[in-house]
DNA sequence: CCAGTTTTTTGACCGGCATCAATGCGGCCA
DNA sequence: TGGCCGCATTGATGCCGGTCAAAAAACTGG
């Protein structure tokens, strides 16, 4: 029932589609949900990830804004037909219950950064995440964090997901560079030299 | 098969007990869950008003700490009981199921205030939340936002939950007190006196 | 009602991050 | 290959909010 959709870099999703709300299961690539206030401030409140799942169901509408990151692939599926199938299949609820509890939890997590952590711990929280969260392809899941890695955000994402401005995420960058933390070894890519420094710095 | 417990204000709720969690409805009063950083640093990451739910079923368990900030009733529950009890009754699950997913969108309001919004900001977007939260008594819900209330938050507890200091918290009240945007009748006493400046400057 | 304690307010000062501005770099296409 | 355009880096400066310190106000128990 859910329909396969492809969607390219900075192509922002539109969740209304023939008078009705829709949902959507994530296939590949990677998507950002953020919310702005009228002056244009943004911020990134989610990130959703293969088999992560975004849009509302049951009623309420969130004004979150979805934008592919990368080019991605969803499945969709029109909300009322979602929400009439979750009622009849108890499992598929549940596990939907599971992964949103998860996602509150990682929610809650980065208000603490968002809120009481310094320029420099969001940078080293940010790397130590982003490396935990692509050392999970391959074999076992997130116990090899990955010392190499691509960033799916351009700086100014990084800026809107840790709320910092563009200017103080390249300054922190270059920082870490020159302290030899990590390398820059093109303008996305990052590769992580001395973990540990990263983890005492992520406060 | 729920157990009522008394917690007085202050007082921590211990998520361990006969060495089985447990998870909790709140049936009166207010909590609040934090995280905080071994340096003793502490972020307000949710609130929990009357009919909330606490604690985390299945499997994970989610490190927040919980502390009543007023005098408050809870119906306990051991957590393995709920989730089989949940599991075998999907009219439950989904209201679970609807409940986070309201939480989550709240959360995600609240990250947009901790990342991107001035003090003031801050400020003025949790008193208007303040006043909607207990304007809800008595008749239609939400319609009518109270201008007169009691704050469940001390000064820290305020400056925890917005990612400010207590001294500024201090100083964004008695601004706006001479600003005639509210009065302060008592410590935790508020009273909305120019809604419009407020909404306004709420960003 | 008063001494003691905690919470809040106020003040002086400072620093981290934002802001504004200019330069550098890489990718893309003609 | 060269020129352009968007993104990123670097630099100079300023301000908001944090820090440190002290005074004031509000609770507490005797």
């Amino acid at each position: 029932m859910g329909r396969r959709r492809s969607v390219s870099a900075g192509e922002p999703l539109i969740w209304e589609d023939e008078d009705s709300l829709l949902v959507a299961n994530v296939v590949e690539g990677v998507l950002k949900l953020t919310t702005s206030t009228e002056d244009g401030r943004e911020q990134i409140v989610g990130v959703a990830y293969p088999s992560d799942f975004i849009g509302r169901p049951f009623g309420q509408t969130s004004r979150a804004n979805v934008v592919a990151l990368t080019d991605a692939r969803i499945c969709v599926f029109v909300r009322n037909d979602f929400d009439r199938f979750a009622r009849e299949h108890p499992g598929l609820e549940h596990k939907l219950l599971e992964r949103t509890l998860a996602e509150l939890d990682r929610t809650r997590s980065w208000m603490m950064l968002l809120g009481r952590k310094t320029a420099s711990e969001k940078i080293a929280t940010f790397l130590l995440d982003m490396s935990n969260r692509f050392g999970e392809t391959g074999c076992a899941p997130s116990l090899m964090p990955a010392n190499r890695f691509t960033l799916p955000f351009s700086r100014q994402q990084i800026a809107d997901l840790l709320g910092l401005t563009i200017e103080t995420v390249s300054r922190q960058f270059t920082r870490l560079k020159d302290e030899g933390v990590i390398s820059l070894p093109s303008r996305r890519e990052v590769e992580v030299i001395d973990r540990r420094t990263l983890v005492v710095s992520a406060g």
